[in-house]
DNA sequence: AATGAATGAGGATTCATTCAT
DNA sequence: GATGAATGAATCCTCATTCAT
């Protein structure tokens, strides 16, 4: 017999899914229009809802704001990173297959938008970027650093790599991330194809010599 | 004798050097404000003039917004690339002299605040948007590509650099500027320091092998 | 043997007692913000109820405030003062009984409250001020005066005593009132003692001289 | 040669006036409404400016409030009663005289609200009931107690009076404004008339007796 | 009968823009 | 030209009221 869980009526439903409902209409929102720019009312029609909805979810304007920031925060290219680590191979093997990840996960419009908003709004919310400094950066850089040095030992990097170094592997990503959401229109950068490209040289570059 | 043109009261000059003030300090609020963030008011007090000044110089808001934008903009890494691909000499030299020249240039505040303002208003000002790629990207990808080519026609580097992998040769000033914005007070990156280190990995990368 | 009604089932019960709590938890809602000041959602909160239940009882706001007034409204003084003209002996002994009672209903925060609802929301709800006017005014007026006469026929009292004279005897509890709604904090006032010694001072004022 | 001072443009002279104005309008407005239910765009349209004006002056609702009590609030009545302990005369006289004044400050409709204001939005104000009370209500007491004693001292009241039987000397003032704010329509007491009345039977009832 | 999620009209507040001085 | 007081449209936010469950 198949335990269940107590029966959840369709409004108890609606209820917890709203939050997430209300978040991404309003990242949609904040994304095209920043911060200040958003009304809330765009939201809520965004959302399918009324305005007054919006405030039984969250506190204020500046809280939906946090929380779209938090809710959407981009763990997941951390998570990536860190579960390279154990990865068994050569490094070149590695960086590739973390360039694959990576290019999918920034192919979510609300990931790249949470990107974009700390960018925007950052002075505004001082505390959001510390957060996401701690979530999210620190624990990338600190899993690249892993991936480095165990390509160093493994003899697939040369050993003078300082963290800056390993941190402009992944400065391509935001670089085109950043020239798509401008020039998109203008001309596409693959972000994908350009980071294979780019650990290509960057991996040859900084081999070590062979005797 | 040298001909002079006509003498201009203080008066004069003052209404001349005016919008160029208004638009030091618009530049100013608007960076750590955003567009909708910005009230007008304080840009006047930033003045040191009034708000009703503002009117006689700018139509309105957003006309201010162009204008800070277009006055700004960043066509000085445009002419340092463009002055670089007469440079003569090993690819080498040339690309860590560009490293320094841009390192200059990013390392003034207004010249880096319209950088951020595009990405984070550039939705709202499509046609800035156009205009920063007609007169700076393309510019500036165009010596780019020369300087890449010059480095292959001269043997410095190898055949098969794309148009990206080119821009890439570049990506790390996006990056460090926005790093630096976002955590300047976690950790800052030094911008000409990196750069240099990126151009050798990129440079070793991308050598010719030698037969 | 007692007849009996029809048995209520404890829901009818709290079915009946319900309006009664609405208004006592409203009462002490308004009482403190004030009519407008009054949120619905508070009044629920205090009573242990859902905000829409109060609908299922009171049309509206202005209903639900009106019956506040109404439920509560003070009869017990113009009953305590009808009772008073049937009394026998010296209008000293009387009118300090009086004052004792006249204590003991203003003891009573609800009853108190009304009193400054009616105060700060008369000219929201003028039909209410009407309805205590008539309700409760007229008949202590009307009591009152004829506590007067008969002292003034007994010979307890001088006989120019206007009506509005008769009303400042109770003044006081008025003033009382006001003070210790205001500056309980600052000092407190004894309603009862102070009336009784404002009943002496009336007293001995108004006695007609002795030939 | 009379001595100007600097010549005020109109526009200076009407910047001066604007807060009083705003002020006298705001005071009308909440002693109609109470202060939830006052809406600033009625405030502006009763001083003939617009909302927004009222935001040049006072920083919100709230201070704008409080700007009504601080700017009206009654120093008349204690400036009155401290007059009137220089007074030298009779008890009698010196309170008929006082009850004169006191009528003809009470006859002032802002004088009034501000009364009713501090009794209706005391509990959301309380910093302001403290400010009346040590502004007004202390000096008031305090005067008061003076002229009593003074009255003892001359004979003219009998020894055994206390500090809340002196209060009671002017209960009637409280009494008959609240009167007369709820019933006015229904039957209005004329304040001096029955002070005089009040002050005639409470100096009578408080004679000292002769021997 | 009771709930409480949802609504949207209403009101406080802000700020781009105007204009009399 | 310069000012800054005044305006009022725009927007956040609240809360009385409704209604599906």
């Amino acid at each position: 017999m198949i335990e269940q869980g107590p029966k959840k009526s369709s409004r108890t439903v609606q209820k917890e899914a709203r939050p997430k409902e209300i978040i991404s209409a309003a990242l949609n929102v904040f994304e095209s229009n920043g911060f200040a720019g958003t009304r809330l009312d765009e939201v809520a029609k965004f959302a399918g809802i009324s305005k007054g909805t919006i405030y039984l979810y969250f506190e204020n304007k500046d809280e939906l704001f946090k929380a779209c920031v938090r809710e959407t925060v981009g763990k997941p290219i951390a998570e990536t990173l860190e579960s390279a680590t154990k990865f068994e191979g050569p490094t070149e093997k590695l960086l590739h297959e973390l360039a694959e990840k990576i290019g999918n996960t920034f192919s979510d419009p609300g990931y790249r938008s949470i990107f974009f908003l700390i960018i925007s709004e950052g002075k505004r919310f001082p505390n959001l970027v510390k957060f996401y400094y701690d979530e999210v950066i620190t624990p990338s850089v600190s899993s690249l650093s892993n991936i480095i040095q165990r390509g160093v030992d493994r003899g697939d990097i040369k050993n003078s790599i300082s963290q800056e170094d390993a941190l402009l592997l992944l400065s391509p990503v935001i670089f085109i991330n950043v020239w798509n959401r401008l020039f998109r229109n203008e001309k596409k950068i693959d972000l994908k194809e350009t980071l294979h490209s780019h650990i290509d040289i960057w991996l040859n570059g900084t081999r070590p010599k062979k005797n």
